[in-house]
DNA sequence: ATATGATGTGAATGGACATTCACATCAAGG
DNA sequence: CCTTGATGTGAATGTCCATTCACATCATAT
């Protein structure tokens, strides 16, 4: 059936981006071991030689997530020692990549995640943690050095930074494309700058907590 | 088996409220129409009595979710005619909502809604917009009586306040509850206040859109 | 009181799926 | 060449599930 036979390390991979090809284009559902292995060109059982069940795959994709969202964060801290424009250069990363693997998403929120294993979830949790506190680490830096409003509380900034995508992202999946992703990002990404960073000229005063 | 026989219209709500809960406890997959007419007290194939089938059960949840968010909106608004306190005590109740009702965010962002049958997306989108909109509806208010800034668009900002508690929720869960939601709801709120709304005076100034 | 329609039951059917196992085939080293 | 371990195959097993159907039982209107 399969072209050739191929070392282990190789075939994990390939059944891993397998799985997650799938999730992207049908959902979590309806991946199988026998879906999974028959886009790879290879019968079901042969999934069982390299990995010993269905969880420890789910892992394995969870594992090409955590590399897509690392490498979003290293190339945005490479793109300007600006704290701003690496935040914004992330987010359309984080925006791209979403729109072009759902699976992403898809398989953070799903039920096997949240409710299967508990295992999965750890994962699942230290993966997002890890993505966030590196958010959270361009907002510190830049608070070090003055970019950053000082009373803005660095961890709920950097959760709110996911919140900026998230909900956008939910309602262009629902809407079927029809909703405009971009200019959504745009403007709440306006909101979100205007008053987590400062001005350039350090100037700016508005009075933030004597007002209520 | 049952202790009664109900009217259809009464049991119809008992088997979508049975539904409700078990995917409250347990998460959407393992919502079986079996374990769903065991907790109501009933052999599987009654629930056919009342449903067409497992779609229009879920359908039929979707319902009562949204119920809620309805129920959440009247309230917020009914506090009091500032803007600022509607919104501030609908985050409130939001929260709540979702603390208390896993199922909600566990429903709406399924592999069974956003995959699923059409229909089941078709309302789940109908229901999400329906509560923005409420939720754009008190901002614009605000910006008839200068209560919200002029410049803010009031679409992405109504969708960014879904944004404050999603990941929220999201990271609250993972961490099986360590995670301080309260606060970083609290955090998040300022930051979306700080910019959204006027002050009281409605003399802030802080040049918007002249700065890069 | 009895006919009738609504509600509930138990058994049965068929499909999807994860997993296992005995066997086949290949690649590489002795 | 041939042994050995890794990789792949096809069939089989057992479980869970949605759905259907013939039959039972109750509620009520006539």
């Amino acid at each position: 059936m399969s072209k050739e036979r191929v070392s282990s390390k190789v075939r994990k991979r390939q059944i891993a981006v397998a799985a997650f090809e799938l999730i992207c284009a049908q959902g979590i559902k309806r991946i199988s071991i026998s879906s999974v292995a028959h886009r790879v060109g290879v019968v079901p059982s042969a999934i069982y030689r390299h990995f010993r069940g269905k969880l420890e795959l789910l892992e394995s994709v969870l594992g090409l997530i955590e590399e897509s969202l690392q490498r979003n964060l290293s190339e945005a801290r490479a793109t300007s020692c600006e704290p701003e424009v690496q935040l914004r250069h992330l987010l359309f990363l984080h925006t791209k990549l979403i729109r072009e693997n759902v699976a992403i998403p898809r398989l953070l929120f799903s039920d096997d995640v949240q409710f299967g294993d508990a295992r999965l979830r750890k994962r699942t949790y230290g993966i997002l943690r890890e993505y966030i506190g590196g958010v959270r680490k361009i907002l510190d830096e830049g608070k070090e050095v003055g970019r950053v409003q000082a009373n803005v509380d660095s961890a709920a900034a950097s959760l709110l930074f996911i919140g900026i995508l998230q909900p956008a992202a939910l309602i262009w999946h629902l809407s079927e494309g029809s909703f405009d992703v971009t200019r959504q990002i745009e403007k709440a990404w306006e909101i979100y700058r205007a008053q987590v960073f400062s001005f350039p000229t350090g100037t700016r005063k508005n009075g933030q907590e004597d007002t209520r």
